[in-house]
DNA sequence: TAGGATCGACAACATGGTTGACGAAAAAAA
DNA sequence: TTTTTTTCGTCAACCATGTTGTCGATCCTA
Protein backbone atom coordinates (compact mmCIF):
# COMPACT_ATOMS: atom_id res chain seq x y z
CA UNK A 1 0.00 0.00 0.00
CA UNK A 2 1.26 3.68 -0.97
CA UNK A 3 2.01 5.98 1.92
CA UNK A 4 0.12 8.88 0.03
CA UNK A 5 1.48 10.92 2.75
CA UNK A 6 4.86 10.65 1.70
CA UNK A 7 4.13 10.73 -2.07
CA UNK A 8 2.65 14.09 -1.46
CA UNK A 9 5.56 15.42 0.47
CA UNK A 10 8.14 13.95 -2.84
CA UNK A 11 5.94 15.15 -5.33
CA UNK A 12 5.45 19.05 -3.30
CA UNK A 13 9.47 18.90 -3.13
CA UNK A 14 10.45 18.75 -6.27
CA UNK A 15 7.79 20.94 -7.57
CA UNK A 16 8.63 24.71 -5.74
CA UNK A 17 7.01 25.77 -9.30
CA UNK A 18 3.17 24.66 -8.45
CA UNK A 19 3.28 26.88 -5.43
CA UNK A 20 3.13 30.08 -7.81
CA UNK A 21 0.76 28.26 -10.02
CA UNK A 22 -1.76 27.73 -7.65
CA UNK A 23 -1.68 31.71 -6.12
CA UNK A 24 -2.53 32.50 -9.49
CA UNK A 25 -5.07 29.82 -10.47
CA UNK A 26 -6.59 30.96 -7.17
CA UNK A 27 -6.74 34.87 -8.24
CA UNK A 28 -8.19 33.79 -11.68
CA UNK A 29 -10.87 31.61 -10.72
CA UNK A 30 -11.86 34.20 -8.06
CA UNK A 31 -11.82 37.18 -10.46
CA UNK A 32 -13.49 34.87 -13.16
CA UNK A 33 -16.20 33.62 -11.63
CA UNK A 34 -17.00 37.17 -10.21
CA UNK A 35 -16.68 38.47 -14.14
CA UNK A 36 -18.88 35.90 -15.49
CA UNK A 37 -21.17 37.15 -12.68
CA UNK A 38 -20.97 41.14 -13.36
CA UNK A 39 -21.66 39.54 -16.68
CA UNK A 40 -25.68 38.58 -16.26
CA UNK A 41 -25.72 42.01 -14.43
CA UNK A 42 -25.16 44.79 -16.80
CA UNK A 43 -21.70 44.63 -16.81
CA UNK A 44 -20.46 42.24 -19.78
CA UNK A 45 -18.09 45.09 -21.26
CA UNK A 46 -16.07 45.32 -18.22
CA UNK A 47 -12.59 43.60 -17.57
CA UNK A 48 -10.39 43.04 -14.74
CA UNK A 49 -8.28 46.08 -15.26
CA UNK A 50 -11.78 48.04 -15.31
CA UNK A 51 -12.56 47.13 -11.39
CA UNK A 52 -8.54 48.22 -10.44
CA UNK A 53 -8.99 51.20 -11.93
CA UNK A 54 -12.60 52.27 -10.30
CA UNK A 55 -11.13 51.42 -7.07
CA UNK A 56 -8.35 53.86 -8.34
CA UNK A 57 -11.20 56.21 -8.68
CA UNK A 58 -12.72 55.75 -5.57
CA UNK A 59 -15.72 56.68 -3.81
CA UNK A 60 -15.07 60.69 -3.32
CA UNK A 61 -13.50 60.95 -7.38
CA UNK A 62 -9.91 61.54 -8.06
CA UNK A 63 -7.70 63.35 -10.35
CA UNK A 64 -6.59 61.62 -13.21
CA UNK A 65 -2.71 62.37 -12.27
CA UNK A 66 -3.93 60.86 -8.57
CA UNK A 67 -5.06 57.84 -10.49
CA UNK A 68 -2.19 57.15 -12.33
CA UNK A 69 -0.04 57.42 -9.39
CA UNK A 70 -2.79 54.49 -7.63
CA UNK A 71 -2.34 52.36 -10.84
CA UNK A 72 1.54 52.82 -11.31
CA UNK A 73 1.29 54.20 -14.86
CA UNK A 74 1.92 57.32 -16.33
CA UNK A 75 -0.69 60.15 -16.39
CA UNK A 76 -1.19 60.05 -20.03
CA UNK A 77 -1.74 55.85 -19.90
CA UNK A 78 -4.72 56.81 -17.22
CA UNK A 79 -5.87 59.59 -18.88
CA UNK A 80 -6.68 57.00 -21.86
CA UNK A 81 -8.33 54.72 -19.20
CA UNK A 82 -10.42 57.65 -17.83
CA UNK A 83 -10.92 57.81 -21.74
CA UNK A 84 -12.41 54.10 -21.61
CA UNK A 85 -13.78 54.33 -18.66
CA UNK A 86 -16.08 57.31 -19.39
CA UNK A 87 -17.45 55.70 -22.80
CA UNK A 88 -18.59 52.71 -20.87
CA UNK A 89 -20.33 54.95 -18.85
CA UNK A 90 -18.70 54.09 -15.79
CA UNK A 91 -17.23 57.57 -14.79
CA UNK A 92 -17.56 61.29 -15.51
CA UNK A 93 -15.40 64.02 -16.10
CA UNK A 94 -15.90 67.59 -14.04
CA UNK A 95 -13.82 70.76 -13.85
CA UNK A 96 -12.16 70.89 -10.06
CA UNK A 97 -13.64 74.32 -8.66
CA UNK A 98 -10.84 74.52 -6.77
CA UNK A 99 -7.59 73.84 -8.82
CA UNK A 100 -8.06 75.30 -12.95
CA UNK A 101 -5.77 72.83 -13.63
CA UNK A 102 -7.64 69.77 -12.56
CA UNK A 103 -9.99 67.44 -13.91
CA UNK A 104 -11.81 65.75 -11.80
CA UNK A 105 -13.48 62.06 -12.05
CA UNK A 106 -16.58 60.93 -10.32
CA UNK A 107 -17.88 57.26 -10.64
CA UNK A 108 -21.68 57.74 -12.62
CA UNK A 109 -24.32 56.01 -11.00
CA UNK A 110 -23.22 52.79 -13.40
CA UNK A 111 -19.58 52.76 -11.87
CA UNK A 112 -20.73 52.89 -8.30
CA UNK A 113 -23.40 49.71 -8.93
CA UNK A 114 -20.38 47.75 -10.48
CA UNK A 115 -18.43 48.40 -7.52
CA UNK A 116 -21.11 47.51 -5.24
CA UNK A 117 -21.69 44.58 -7.01
CA UNK A 118 -18.04 43.50 -6.55
CA UNK A 119 -18.21 43.89 -3.47
CA UNK A 120 -20.92 41.48 -3.11
CA UNK A 121 -20.07 39.21 -5.51
CA UNK A 122 -16.80 38.95 -3.48
CA UNK A 123 -18.03 38.15 -0.42
CA UNK A 124 -20.41 36.12 -2.18
CA UNK A 125 -17.16 34.10 -2.85
CA UNK A 126 -15.63 33.93 -0.39
CA UNK A 127 -18.18 32.45 1.62
CA UNK A 128 -17.74 29.76 -1.32
CA UNK A 129 -14.90 29.37 -0.07
CA UNK A 130 -15.35 28.91 3.47
CA UNK A 131 -18.13 26.59 2.65
CA UNK A 132 -15.91 24.05 1.08
CA UNK A 133 -12.43 24.77 3.10
CA UNK A 134 -14.15 25.71 5.94
CA UNK A 135 -14.33 29.08 7.87
CA UNK A 136 -10.98 28.53 10.22
CA UNK A 137 -8.71 27.09 7.11
CA UNK A 138 -9.75 30.24 5.18
CA UNK A 139 -8.83 32.55 7.68
CA UNK A 140 -5.44 30.46 8.25
CA UNK A 141 -4.84 30.95 4.32
CA UNK A 142 -5.40 34.69 4.68
CA UNK A 143 -3.29 34.67 7.66
CA UNK A 144 -0.43 32.93 6.15
CA UNK A 145 -0.49 35.08 2.71
CA UNK A 146 -0.48 38.38 4.81
CA UNK A 147 2.52 37.06 6.15
CA UNK A 148 4.43 36.61 3.28
CA UNK A 149 3.17 38.96 1.02
CA UNK A 150 3.17 42.16 3.62
CA UNK A 151 1.08 45.01 2.31
CA UNK A 152 0.48 43.61 -1.36
CA UNK A 153 -2.87 43.37 -0.61
CA UNK A 154 -3.84 47.28 -1.22
CA UNK A 155 -1.92 47.67 -4.42
CA UNK A 156 -3.54 48.32 -7.29
CA UNK A 157 -0.89 48.69 -9.97
CA UNK A 158 -1.60 45.01 -11.33
CA UNK A 159 -2.24 45.62 -14.85
CA UNK A 160 0.40 45.96 -16.79
CA UNK A 161 3.00 44.17 -14.35
CA UNK A 162 3.35 41.09 -16.01
CA UNK A 163 3.90 42.12 -19.35
CA UNK A 164 6.36 44.41 -17.95
CA UNK B 1 -9.89 43.83 26.61
CA UNK B 2 -10.32 42.88 22.46
CA UNK B 3 -11.40 40.15 21.47
CA UNK B 4 -9.00 39.73 18.65
CA UNK B 5 -10.38 36.35 16.92
CA UNK B 6 -14.09 38.13 17.11
CA UNK B 7 -12.11 41.20 15.68
CA UNK B 8 -11.01 39.78 12.73
CA UNK B 9 -14.04 37.69 11.64
CA UNK B 10 -15.76 40.78 11.33
CA UNK B 11 -12.99 42.61 9.34
CA UNK B 12 -12.71 39.50 7.16
CA UNK B 13 -16.63 39.13 6.76
CA UNK B 14 -16.84 42.33 5.27
CA UNK B 15 -13.70 42.17 3.07
CA UNK B 16 -14.48 39.89 0.52
CA UNK B 17 -12.10 41.58 -2.31
CA UNK B 18 -8.94 40.95 -0.22
CA UNK B 19 -8.53 37.31 -0.89
CA UNK B 20 -8.36 37.52 -4.35
CA UNK B 21 -5.52 40.55 -3.31
CA UNK B 22 -3.60 38.21 -1.37
CA UNK B 23 -3.82 35.20 -4.06
CA UNK B 24 -2.46 37.65 -6.11
CA UNK B 25 0.02 39.56 -3.75
CA UNK B 26 1.52 36.23 -3.11
CA UNK B 27 1.49 35.30 -6.67
CA UNK B 28 3.40 38.51 -7.57
CA UNK B 29 5.73 38.27 -4.38
CA UNK B 30 7.08 35.22 -5.74
CA UNK B 31 7.61 36.03 -9.36
CA UNK B 32 9.22 39.18 -8.37
CA UNK B 33 11.62 37.92 -6.20
CA UNK B 34 12.47 35.09 -8.82
CA UNK B 35 13.35 37.70 -11.18
CA UNK B 36 15.35 39.92 -9.35
CA UNK B 37 17.32 36.53 -8.92
CA UNK B 38 17.60 35.52 -12.35
CA UNK B 39 18.37 39.23 -13.26
CA UNK B 40 21.49 38.88 -10.87
CA UNK B 41 22.34 35.75 -13.10
CA UNK B 42 22.68 36.36 -16.79
CA UNK B 43 18.75 37.07 -17.72
CA UNK B 44 18.07 41.01 -16.68
CA UNK B 45 15.98 41.11 -19.46
CA UNK B 46 13.36 38.01 -18.52
CA UNK B 47 9.92 39.13 -18.45
CA UNK B 48 7.09 37.04 -16.79
CA UNK B 49 5.98 36.04 -20.14
CA UNK B 50 9.00 34.71 -21.13
CA UNK B 51 9.22 31.92 -18.38
CA UNK B 52 5.31 31.02 -19.73
CA UNK B 53 6.46 31.11 -23.11
CA UNK B 54 9.86 29.16 -22.77
CA UNK B 55 7.37 26.32 -20.76
CA UNK B 56 5.35 26.02 -23.64
CA UNK B 57 8.42 25.64 -25.74
CA UNK B 58 9.47 22.57 -23.34
CA UNK B 59 12.63 20.72 -23.97
CA UNK B 60 11.53 18.37 -26.49
CA UNK B 61 10.46 21.75 -28.82
CA UNK B 62 7.68 22.65 -30.09
CA UNK B 63 6.30 23.97 -33.47
CA UNK B 64 5.03 27.88 -33.66
CA UNK B 65 1.16 26.86 -33.83
CA UNK B 66 1.66 23.95 -31.02
CA UNK B 67 2.94 26.94 -28.93
CA UNK B 68 0.13 29.34 -29.34
CA UNK B 69 -2.16 26.79 -28.85
CA UNK B 70 -0.78 26.20 -25.42
CA UNK B 71 -0.14 29.79 -24.41
CA UNK B 72 -4.03 30.21 -25.27
CA UNK B 73 -2.96 32.79 -28.53
CA UNK B 74 -3.24 32.90 -32.20
CA UNK B 75 -0.27 31.36 -34.24
CA UNK B 76 0.45 34.25 -35.62
CA UNK B 77 1.23 36.14 -31.85
CA UNK B 78 3.01 32.79 -31.04
CA UNK B 79 5.33 33.82 -33.93
CA UNK B 80 5.91 36.90 -32.92
CA UNK B 81 6.47 35.72 -29.28
CA UNK B 82 9.19 33.47 -30.81
CA UNK B 83 10.53 36.37 -32.70
CA UNK B 84 11.36 37.85 -29.26
CA UNK B 85 12.66 34.92 -27.96
CA UNK B 86 14.85 34.07 -30.37
CA UNK B 87 16.04 37.50 -30.47
CA UNK B 88 17.03 37.21 -27.04
CA UNK B 89 19.26 34.24 -27.25
CA UNK B 90 16.53 31.92 -25.92
CA UNK B 91 15.45 29.23 -28.48
CA UNK B 92 16.34 28.60 -32.09
CA UNK B 93 14.68 27.90 -35.67
CA UNK B 94 14.97 24.75 -36.90
CA UNK B 95 13.44 22.73 -40.07
CA UNK B 96 11.64 19.99 -39.09
CA UNK B 97 12.47 16.91 -41.72
CA UNK B 98 9.54 14.83 -40.65
CA UNK B 99 7.09 18.15 -41.97
CA UNK B 100 8.56 20.39 -44.68
CA UNK B 101 5.32 22.99 -43.29
CA UNK B 102 6.62 22.84 -39.49
CA UNK B 103 9.56 25.00 -38.19
CA UNK B 104 10.39 23.54 -34.64
CA UNK B 105 11.25 25.98 -31.67
CA UNK B 106 13.94 24.50 -29.38
CA UNK B 107 15.92 25.90 -26.63
CA UNK B 108 19.06 26.87 -26.72
CA UNK B 109 21.44 26.59 -23.89
CA UNK B 110 20.96 29.82 -22.57
CA UNK B 111 17.32 29.27 -22.61
CA UNK B 112 17.63 25.98 -20.63
CA UNK B 113 19.73 27.75 -18.39
CA UNK B 114 16.74 30.06 -17.69
CA UNK B 115 14.28 27.07 -17.11
CA UNK B 116 16.84 25.44 -14.78
CA UNK B 117 17.62 28.52 -12.47
CA UNK B 118 13.81 28.93 -12.33
CA UNK B 119 12.90 25.65 -11.41
CA UNK B 120 15.63 26.12 -8.80
CA UNK B 121 14.81 29.52 -7.39
CA UNK B 122 11.35 28.55 -7.48
CA UNK B 123 12.09 25.52 -5.07
CA UNK B 124 14.04 27.97 -2.95
CA UNK B 125 11.14 30.39 -2.88
CA UNK B 126 9.04 27.80 -1.46
CA UNK B 127 12.04 26.55 1.03
CA UNK B 128 11.87 30.50 2.18
CA UNK B 129 7.91 30.28 2.50
CA UNK B 130 7.88 26.44 4.22
CA UNK B 131 10.82 28.37 6.63
CA UNK B 132 7.84 31.14 7.74
CA UNK B 133 4.87 29.29 7.84
CA UNK B 134 5.81 25.56 8.65
CA UNK B 135 5.95 22.53 6.15
CA UNK B 136 2.65 21.60 7.32
CA UNK B 137 0.84 24.95 6.96
CA UNK B 138 2.00 25.33 3.54
CA UNK B 139 1.43 21.86 2.46
CA UNK B 140 -2.24 22.65 3.89
CA UNK B 141 -2.70 25.96 2.07
CA UNK B 142 -1.03 24.26 -1.50
CA UNK B 143 -3.93 21.68 -0.81
CA UNK B 144 -6.68 23.62 -0.46
CA UNK B 145 -5.79 25.84 -3.28
CA UNK B 146 -5.75 22.53 -5.26
CA UNK B 147 -9.05 22.20 -4.13
CA UNK B 148 -10.57 25.79 -5.09
CA UNK B 149 -8.87 25.75 -8.24
CA UNK B 150 -8.76 22.53 -9.39
CA UNK B 151 -6.07 21.98 -13.26
CA UNK B 152 -5.78 25.75 -12.78
CA UNK B 153 -2.10 25.15 -11.86
CA UNK B 154 -1.06 23.58 -15.00
CA UNK B 155 -2.30 26.46 -17.59
CA UNK B 156 0.07 28.55 -19.57
CA UNK B 157 -2.44 30.87 -21.23
CA UNK B 158 -1.59 33.47 -18.35
CA UNK B 159 -0.10 36.51 -20.41
CA UNK B 160 -3.16 38.31 -21.77
CA UNK B 161 -5.31 36.83 -19.65
CA UNK B 162 -5.91 40.23 -17.40
CA UNK B 163 -6.57 43.09 -19.74
CA UNK B 164 -8.09 40.46 -22.20
C1' DT C 1 -4.69 11.90 -57.46
C1' DA C 2 -7.69 15.64 -56.18
C1' DG C 3 -9.50 18.28 -52.22
C1' DG C 4 -9.26 19.83 -47.84
C1' DA C 5 -6.63 20.93 -43.63
C1' DT C 6 -2.64 22.73 -41.47
C1' DC C 7 1.76 25.39 -41.12
C1' DG C 8 4.10 29.71 -40.87
C1' DA C 9 4.47 34.17 -42.81
C1' DC C 10 2.75 38.90 -44.28
C1' DA C 11 -0.23 42.91 -43.76
C1' DA C 12 -3.43 45.90 -41.42
C1' DC C 13 -5.33 47.12 -37.30
C1' DA C 14 -6.69 47.61 -31.90
C1' DT C 15 -5.25 48.25 -27.24
C1' DG C 16 -2.62 49.96 -23.70
C1' DG C 17 1.69 51.11 -22.24
C1' DT C 18 5.94 54.59 -22.82
C1' DT C 19 8.53 59.39 -23.36
C1' DG C 20 8.75 64.23 -24.75
C1' DA C 21 6.67 68.64 -25.31
C1' DC C 22 3.44 72.16 -24.35
C1' DG C 23 0.10 75.88 -22.44
C1' DA C 24 -2.57 76.89 -18.41
C1' DA C 25 -2.88 77.22 -13.58
C1' DA C 26 -1.16 76.92 -8.88
C1' DA C 27 2.52 77.18 -5.50
C1' DA C 28 6.83 78.74 -3.93
C1' DA C 29 10.56 81.96 -3.91
C1' DA C 30 12.42 86.42 -4.64
C1' DT D 1 3.94 91.74 -5.73
C1' DT D 2 6.50 89.79 -9.25
C1' DT D 3 9.13 85.94 -10.84
C1' DT D 4 10.25 81.20 -10.98
C1' DT D 5 9.17 76.50 -10.41
C1' DT D 6 6.01 72.82 -10.16
C1' DT D 7 1.94 70.43 -11.38
C1' DC D 8 -2.09 69.19 -14.44
C1' DG D 9 -4.03 67.40 -18.54
C1' DT D 10 -3.45 66.86 -23.42
C1' DC D 11 -1.20 65.98 -27.98
C1' DA D 12 2.03 63.38 -30.77
C1' DA D 13 5.09 59.71 -31.77
C1' DC D 14 6.47 55.36 -30.71
C1' DC D 15 6.65 50.39 -28.83
C1' DA D 16 4.85 45.79 -27.43
C1' DT D 17 1.58 42.41 -27.94
C1' DG D 18 -2.56 40.88 -29.18
C1' DT D 19 -6.25 40.30 -33.09
C1' DT D 20 -8.25 38.87 -38.10
C1' DG D 21 -7.70 37.91 -42.93
C1' DT D 22 -4.94 36.17 -46.63
C1' DC D 23 -1.64 33.39 -48.91
C1' DG D 24 1.66 29.74 -50.87
C1' DA D 25 3.65 25.50 -49.46
C1' DT D 26 3.06 21.12 -47.59
C1' DC D 27 0.75 17.16 -45.70
C1' DC D 28 -3.23 14.01 -45.11
C1' DT D 29 -7.17 11.61 -46.77
C1' DA D 30 -11.29 10.27 -49.33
Amino acid sequence: MVDEKKVNQVVEARNGFELPLLLFAGFRSIIDALHRDLAEHGHPETRPAYGFALQAVGPDGAAISEIGRRLGVSKQAAGKTVDKLETLGYVERAPDPADGRRTLIRLTPHGVDLLTRSAEGFDRLRAEWARTLGEDRLNALERDLRTMAPGGAFRLDAAGWFTG
